[in-house]
RNA sequence: GCCCGGAUGGUGGAACCGGUAGACACGGAGGCCUCAAAAGCCUCUGCUCGAAAGGGCGUGAGGGUUCAAGUCCCUCUCCGGGCACCA
């Protein structure tokens, strides 16, 4: 009960409701609204827009508090920030619910959408919603088919076979995320088996040296450029030709007059060739099997076709069921020696030619092999005296080569290719481990491939006028995953664009990859009527200046985004000159509970809901940026509900300070006023500096610290506002509130403060006096001393005296002003 | 196997350029306020010896460079991630 005639308590901060006013205010007002035509510096920030799944977890506040974070901070830096918001909606997890549960896909994504977005919003994470995207828009689907249309007639998008994941008891192609690490189908629980099936891909690897060269030119995180580089897989060297043998003791080959082509990066050691090995899918090989190997060479195909494709990378079988020798022989053409051909396993048809010449000496692949099959090895590089390993992988003088001994490994190498052009056999070659992105998949709730099969013209476009493509809404999902589009006749028949008779329409879909690989573009104006990209607009915002996402997109996405950037610039679809599509990346650190990743699927997310309704947006987003390092993973553990009240409690701490009739002790004398004014300006100078490095864990340490230091000798108003300034990225709601009932208006439309360098120095610091390296003492000393001022300081000490004992120093090193070092 | 990260109090972490190790917070202990509790405020809190003053030890392990090492170099252990027969 108040006691009427007590001073007025404080107004307690509601944090429900002022987080609501806010963010009502922030909407209506448009404040993250921006046109394209604004005048102030353009600033592109964007969190990678996410799968609706149902309400946000905590990964999702994460992004968006960084993401949230630096939009406010830059708008107060004067910037006009783009800051749109989309979802990519079209994917597996919607249609697997729909056949669960008997519901069409869209109704369900709609659902799942809304609730993202309102947890989103109660996070007071601001975005243009007029610019919001999804997927599954018909007007961005249209976009999708008519560039995926241009890049069919560039040839940058073409139908192959390709082996892929076929579940026998679904009748459906998989992803392979649905494969599970056993090799079995996650539904049925079928072995997954590799079928050859025809597919639709984009030629990525036709910029696979781009891809390459311009990660150099990135402010990316280190990790992910060389995951990067890996991927893509740039290998260097020469392909050439080995003629099969016709000589006496393989009479009955069939492959007299055939050659085998090999690539190897390491033509130097050519001399060294002792066998040759060809993938078992090899198209030669019916022609390389003799009659006395044929049986067993049949059965030994027939049981590697069966392997799935874990056992066949495994390397833990014997080598000695890994290969088997066809009975034919190639001549090695650089010493004209014939070599036996085998058949092994491990070597792919997928690479390179799908054969190599096995130099056992140089490869320890090629040395097991040997071993195992009892081969001639023989050394082609010296390896140095104190080598006792078997193959020898490094550089050396090359031996037993003829013309190449005595030539380390760089001239050998050119030497070696120099000599294969020359004598016409084959040439320099660059092979690359990144393959063509197969973009096809046999789902429903996808983007479909706008294509027409017609008997007579073959794969017809479907016109732009006719775009887009929809999905029919009146299908029926089965059980067994297989799409509805290849049972809808009414979405199936179709006639033929070219020549009217009828014709089938392609019902695959495309892989929800092609969706992100440039929504980031149609954000720079996405109700663009007459084309996918608004050049004008892309050139105004792109690149974008911050990607925010998780480090799992480190390959594919961001991959396949730089390759849809450069390819749909050359294709005149957007401005060519924009190249790469993120200037500078972050990728936020993992959640996790209990040493394993906090999903959805795990089934241990801690929501997001029961900290909104209890300390409210702000603690949680404070938590958030104060836990750690962004980048670095955290534990979600026992203790983190206790933190997160500790950034509550913080906040209440910073509302009894600041609010205006707050009971908190001004500061009075003129000294603490003094003091208090540069320890304002070192604040803004060391948050500021935080906030650009990404150091959000210590630039609320040094809120915390401060306010700390303003209850402990009292404060100004102006101490204060230049705080509630600073955390106005950080802990937006209630910034804002006391902002508008200390000084009215709008904090964060206010400019970032900046400090004054003469009131940020530091009148005095504390100067270290080591003997010997440890530490005896410390003295306050002015900031500006001069060596020889330190140095007699740190000597006059009493300290430092008694250490001596009378001895005179032999050494003093002085570093003025924060440490003398005396060395007796 | 190869390529990246990482290891600091009871806990999350700080220390940006080689110069006070442990900022800030959580937890814990004690105190004030209160009839009591909650909330709040204040003090202490790496280990260890000591009543104290003060000393010793201390950043995964071992070596090295340096006046000085959590930080640089070498070797190793453990943990996390990526690629995994790529010729």
């Amino acid at each position: 009960m108040a006691e009427p005639d007590q001073v007025q308590a404080i107004e307690k901060y509601d944090v429900q409701a002022t987080e609501k006013k806010w963010q009502d205010h922030w909407d209506s007002a448009g404040t993250y609204q921006v046109e394209n035509d604004d005048p102030r510096p353009p600033f592109y920030v964007l969190c990678m827009y996410p799968y609706p799944s149902g309400p946000a977890h905590q990964g999702h506040v994460r992004n968006y508090t960084f993401g949230d974070l630096i939009v406010r901070h830059r708008t107060m830096r004067g910037h006009a920030v783009l800051t749109p918001m989309g979802f990519d909606s079209f994917g597996l997890p919607a249609e697997n619910a729909a056949i669960k549960s008997g519901s069409h896909p869209r109704p369900f994504t709609d659902a799942r959408i809304e609730e993202l977005k309102a947890s989103i919003r109660r996070l007071g994470s601001m975005y243009d919603w007029r610019r919001e995207i999804h997927s599954h828009d018909p007007e961005f689907m249209r976009w999708n088919q008519y560039i995926f249309l241009r890049f069919l007639e560039a040839g940058l998008a073409y139908r192959a076979t390709a082996p892929v994941n076929w579940c026998p008891g679904c009748h459906t192609v998989l992803a392979n995320e649905q494969v599970l690490a056993d090799g079995t189908c996650e539904r049925s629980g079928d072995i997954v088996e590799k079928r050859d099936l025809e597919q639709w891909f984009f030629k990525i690897t036709d910029y696979a040296d781009e891809l390459l060269a311009d990660l150099d030119g990135l402010d990316w995180p280190e990790r992910v450029k060389t995951m990067q580089r890996n991927w893509i897989g740039r290998s260097e060297g020469a392909e050439f030709e080995l003629r099969v043998s016709g000589g006496a003791d393989n009479v009955d080959s069939q492959g007299a007059d055939t050659s085998i082509s090999v690539f190897t990066t390491r033509p130097d050691t050519s001399f060294g060739m002792t066998f040759v090995v060809l993938a078992p899918e090899h198209p030669l090989v019916p022609s390389l099997v003799t009659d006395q190997t044929r049986t067993d060479v049949d059965a030994f195909i027939e049981r590697v076709r069966k392997e799935t494709e874990i056992e066949r990378q495994s390397t833990e079988g014997a080598i000695e069921k890994r290969g088997i020798f066809t009975g034919s022989y190639a001549i090695n053409p650089f010493n004209d020696q014939p070599v036996p051909i085998y058949l092994a396993d491990y070597v792919l048809m997928t690479y390179g030619t799908g054969a190599i010449m096995a130099v056992p000496g140089e490869d320890q692949r090629d040395w097991d092999f040997a071993k195992a099959y009892d081969l001639p090895i023989v050394r082609t590089v010296q390896p140095p005296a104190d080598f006792d390993g078997e193959a020898f992988t490094g550089d050396g003088p090359a031996i037993n080569s003829e013309w190449l001994d005595g030539l380390h490994m760089a001239e050998a190498k050119a030497k070696a290719i120099d000599w294969i052009e020359a004598q016409a056999i084959g040439v320099r070659k660059v092979n690359y481990r990144l393959r063509d992105w197969l973009l096809s998949r046999q789902r429903y709730w996808g983007c479909p491939i706008p294509v027409i099969y017609c008997a007579t013209d073959g794969i017809v476009g479907v016109p732009d006028d006719e775009l887009p493509v929809l999905l029919p809404d009146d299908v029926e999902f089965r059980p067994t995953g297989e799409s509805p589009l290849n049972f809808h006749e009414g979405f199936r028949n179709t006639t033929c664009p070219k020549c009217g008779q009828p014709a089938l329409r392609e019902t695959d879909t495309m892989d929800t990859f092609v969706d992100s690989s440039w929504y980031f573009l149609r954000f720079c104006d996405p109700r663009d009527g007459q084309e996918p990209v608004n050049h004008d607009a892309a050139r105004h915002w792109m690149p974008v200046d911050q990607y925010i996402g998780g480090i799992e997109h480190a390959i594919l996405h961001l991959m396949y985004a730089r390759f849809y950037t450069k390819a749909m610039g050359d294709l005149g679809l957007s401005p060519k000159e924009i190249r790469e599509p993120f200037k500078r990346l972050f990728t936020q650190g993992m959640i996790r509970m209990g040493g394993t990743k906090m999903s959805k699927s795990k089934g241990n997310l801690v929501a997001p809901a029961q900290y909104f309704d209890t300390v409210g947006a702000d603690a949680l987003r404070l938590f958030h940026l104060f836990v750690g390092p962004p980048a670095d993973d955290m534990d979600w553990s026992e203790q983190t509900d206790e933190v997160i009240e500790g950034c509550g409690r913080f906040l209440q701490r910073l509302w009894r300070l600041a609010v205006p009739e707050s009971e908190v002790p001004r500061a009075g004398d003129a000294a603490v006023v003094g003091e208090l004014e540069r320890a304002t300006h070192r604040l803004v100078d060391r948050v500021s500096g935080e906030y650009e490095r990404w150091s959000y864990n210590t630039a609320v340490a040094a809120v915390m610290e401060f306010t700390n230091l303003l209850y402990k000798q009292g404060a100004t108003e102006e101490a204060i506002d230049t705080m509630l300034l600073l955390m106005a990225p950080m802990a937006p709601h209630v910034t804002a509130e006391l902002w508008e009932r200390r000084r009215g208006g709008h904090i964060h439309e206010e400019a970032w403060p900046v400090a004054d360098p003469e009131l940020a120095r530091l009148q005095s610091v504390t100067m270290v006096v080591q003997v010997n390296g440890k530490v005896r003492d410390r003295i306050e000393v002015d900031p500006g001393i001069d060596e020889a001022e330190a140095e007699r300081l740190a000597l006059a000490s009493d300290k430092v005296a008694e250490q001596l004992a009378g001895a005179d120093p032999t050494k003093v090193i002085a570093r003025p002003p924060r440490l003398v070092n005396i060395v007796a």
